[in-house]
DNA sequence: ACCTCTTTTGACCTTCTTTGACTATAATTA
DNA sequence: TAATTATAGTCAAAGAAGGTCAAAAGAGGT
């Protein structure tokens, strides 16, 4: 691991998996002196390691007693997982976005390491070769077609 | 050696196999100290001498913490025959022509039936939302796009 | 010499990370 | 209730890489 960043996030996770795989709640300040780094720099690892379509959801609460929680999106039933990830493609997706969204589906085991780089290679900017906005609108297109292509190859 | 590049290029060589012959990590700017150049001329070096056409993948990240990661691929006889599906595509393929290409992969067990549906999946006429004569260039551009990866992601 | 291809350089660009000042909110205490 | 304390959030600037592109320089061939 390169930097913090990168550190912070695989701690995050191992805890995580430590706790069940679903579920961890941390103090901001507590990690950032651990790690010894500025307390927002979590917020940052957060923004950019743990959002929607990377499959987690964060809570937190302020003052006294406050806390940071992760949560790990349920994965169970894959259906509802490749449905809220098409909803979260909706019309439009950035390149950024939509790498999580495959990096994700790959973690949680619904395409290979393969498969997710086809996927990728398919929604690149310069595959597209068309300006913003039509190319998140297509780049959209394509990955909810291919989802649900992964969705009713699962049977 | 007559000059820098080539030096380069045998320097990284030797790293690669050093690190058991598959892949080596640097640090852009500290390969161009150690060889009095500039940064880069490590991009020139690996624009030139490790293509994917010379048998390697590169990734890199960018910021704090960043790299370039070169990766030797092992290319089989496959290489020829993908090379010979990218000239059929050329510039542009219909969806017929792009569905026996990707059959032909299936059939000579280049992909898995999985990754045969994704692919038929990203380039479908639906999918791209064009009209002609575009639509058929983008599935051609997705094409090529998808086989580079399928060629140069065999482990 | 002249032409072409390759290499070398450097100015400028894009992306990702780190940091800190300022803000917002909740709990506790006076 | 008001003030204080304890947390977390936001945002923008600075820092740290790597990328691009085109001009200049060098090497070979005719």
């Amino acid at each position: 691991m390169r930097n913090m960043s990168d550190i912070i996030e695989q701690y995050l996770k191992q805890l995580i998996q430590d706790s069940g795989g679903e579920v961890v709640e941390i103090k901001r300040a507590h990690i950032a002196e651990k790690f010894d780094c500025v307390p927002s720099q979590l917020n940052y690892v957060i923004k950019t390691r743990f959002t929607n379509e990377h499959g987690y959801t964060v809570e937190s609460k302020r003052g006294g007693g406050g806390y940071i929680r992760i949560t790990k999106v349920e994965t169970h039933s894959k259906s509802e997982y490749l449905a809220h990830l098409k909803k979260l493609i909706g019309d439009g997706v950035s390149e950024q976005n939509a790498n999580r969204i495959i990096q994700s589906m790959f973690e949680n085991e619904v395409i290979t390491i393969k498969e997710a780089k086809i996927i990728n290679a398919a929604v690149e900017r310069e595959t597209l070769m068309l300006e913003l906005p039509y190319r998140d609108t297509l780049r959209a297109s394509i990955l909810r077609r291919v989802i649900d292509v992964i969705l009713y190859s699962e049977e």
